[in-house]
DNA sequence: ATCGAAGTTCGACGAACTTCGAACTACTAT
DNA sequence: ATAGTAGTTCGAAGTTCGTCGAACTTCGAT
């Protein structure tokens, strides 16, 4: 298991990639999810696919800037980055409203 | 060339379909042109493929439900959909603002 | 009627994506 | 040390995507 995986640095988050990551139904219901802004962990996400298709999810929510993934014991917890949704305030606010709207 | 395209109905948008339009460089760009709610023509969108990609791209943008084409003669008008953007407003305002901001 | 201009559609191609199962790694508990 | 658990990585297979050039359609002008 990666113990630090990679997060791409602020700078780097471009949001074609950000869309991107967004534009696949899996990974919309994952950050649907974390929308609430807290940590979640895999059993969370109600997504119906293989633990090792999700890693794949996870690494493209990942390299594309929107998640962050910390590690304690074998368990991974995820949420979203602070810093790039500060940094694309604009643009992602609302996206996260909406999908915590759709959640509820 | 076709006089009538395919424009989706307001309730088959899907926000996935929406940000996989999105999460490409040259239609982003085509659609942060198309962030002042006004009415584009091809050479406005600086985007360096060739025509049929640009079609392609415009396909893409239409099905997915962010665009409207309209013709008058051999040319192709286009603009955002003022319907859908109402629709989704809470995921799509802040997307719209934030590329007109970075298109100044 | 013919020609040219503006866009679209049609294959075709390689690149990238999604998914899976199998093998692997890191940690925990016994 | 051994076994189990959580998650990742690694091919492989099939699909979708982005791009192009060529052929086609529609319209305007001559």
């Amino acid at each position: 298991m990666a113990r630090n995986p990679d997060h791409p640095d602020l700078r780097d988050v471009r949001l074609d990639r950000i869309f991107a990551a967004l534009g696949d139904q899996a990974r919309l219901r994952i950050v649907a999810v974390l929308a609430d802004r807290a940590e979640h962990q895999r059993e969370d996400f109600a997504v119906e696919v293989g633990p090792s298709t999700l890693s794949h999810h996870m690494k493209v929510l990942r390299e594309a800037g929107l998640v962050r993934c910390r590690f304690e014991g074998t368990r991974c917890f995820v949420s979203l980055r602070a810093d790039v949704l500060q940094r694309h305030d604009t643009a992602l606010d609302g996206v996260l409203r909406s999908l915590v709207q759709e959640s509820a």
